[in-house]
DNA sequence: GCCT
DNA sequence: CAGTACG
DNA sequence: AGGCCGCTACTG
């Protein structure tokens, strides 16, 4: 059975997760992350190239360990530094950083504070209210935690972009009609025009951004409030589509406009440029360095 | 881990 | 403050 | 050898 583009980078994903959860260096962590996004954007087949004799260090983030470790995977199947890994680690802890709210610090204080090894333990322990009582955690992590655990069953929550643009809509013209606000701007995916969102991206420009996230959350669609400050807001609207909303002043809507439309990686790379260039790049603006 |  | 999340 | 995005924002 070939082995995909798919398959390695969740062998990365996953080895990622593992070395996260066993506190290795979070750059190295990084990585894997970093190439397993390569690996899934890339147009071609990884076990095409290895089969042509490709040098495959030449893709952004494969370097020769690596392009050693895709090559392992392709030829044999198998990741071996993954099943070492692995053997150090309850084979479900990992699983873990993957709820949204747990990264690798929490995930080992269930572990050891609570014996937690596997989502269906943190299910059993949310439900009995001894998440709330860790340290860093509270009762709105618990309630989170039990929320992200019942939406993995869930299938594929992204949204193809016309499904969206039915949700974007209407809250655009409530957010406009809202007191004080100037701007809104649908951002993200959606304003790239990817085939399909995984969340709506809402740029807002107001003097006042805790009362627009005030109203926000309290919006007839909104289910749940993840967050809420005074200048950003994450919630999600009925069907647990997840919405975020930033608000900035009116002399940052480029600037903010641009951080929010993304991708990421295109924002690090930008904010990588302007510090080579001696200045810094924010949402906030782009400014002299010190 | 990758990159310069 | 540390941890986590957002593009 | 040594940096790796952000005077980022929100929660506990």
């Amino acid at each position: 059975m070939a082995v995909h583009n798919r398959d390695i980078a969740e062998a990365f994903r996953r080895m990622a997760d593992v070395l996260d959860v066993e506190g290795e260096n979070p750059f190295r962590v990084r990585a894997y992350r970093q190439a397993a996004a390569t690996l899934e954007s890339l147009p071609r087949d990884v076990g095409d190239m290895v089969a042509a004799g490709e040098d495959l260090t030449r893709l952004p983030g494969v370097g020769e360990d690596l392009a050693n470790k895709i090559r392992e995977i392709v030829t044999t199947g198998h990741f071996r530094a993954l099943e070492e890994e692995l053997s150090h680690l309850p084979p479900g802890l990992a699983d873990l950083v993957r709820i949204p709210g747990l990264g690798p610090k929490r995930v080992r204080a269930l572990y050891q504070l609570l014996g937690i090894e596997s989502i269906e333990d943190l299910k059993k322990a949310a439900e009995a209210g001894e998440v709330a009582n860790l340290p860093g955690f509270g009762a709105r992590t618990e309630a989170r935690i039990l929320e992200e655990i019942a939406r993995l069953g869930a299938t594929e929550r992204r949204l193809r972009l016309i499904d969206a643009e039915h949700i974007a809509n209407p809250l655009t013209s409530w957010l406009e009609a809202c007191p004080g606000v100037g701007r809104v701007l649908v951002a993200g995916s959606f304003r790239r025009r990817k085939e399909t969102v995984g969340d709506l991206d809402i740029l807002v420009t107001a003097a006042d951004g805790a009362d627009v996230t005030r109203r926000f959350s309290k919006h007839p669609d909104v289910t749940e409030v993840l967050s809420a400050g005074p200048t950003r807001a994450t919630v999600r609207v009925g069907g647990g589509f997840q919405v975020d909303l930033r608000v900035v002043d009116e002399n940052a809507y480029g600037s903010a406009a641009l951080y929010f439309t993304g991708s990421k990686a295109h924002n690090i790379e930008l904010r990588k440029l302007a510090i080579r260039h001696g200045w810094k790049l924010n949402e906030y603006g782009l400014f002299a360095g010190e």
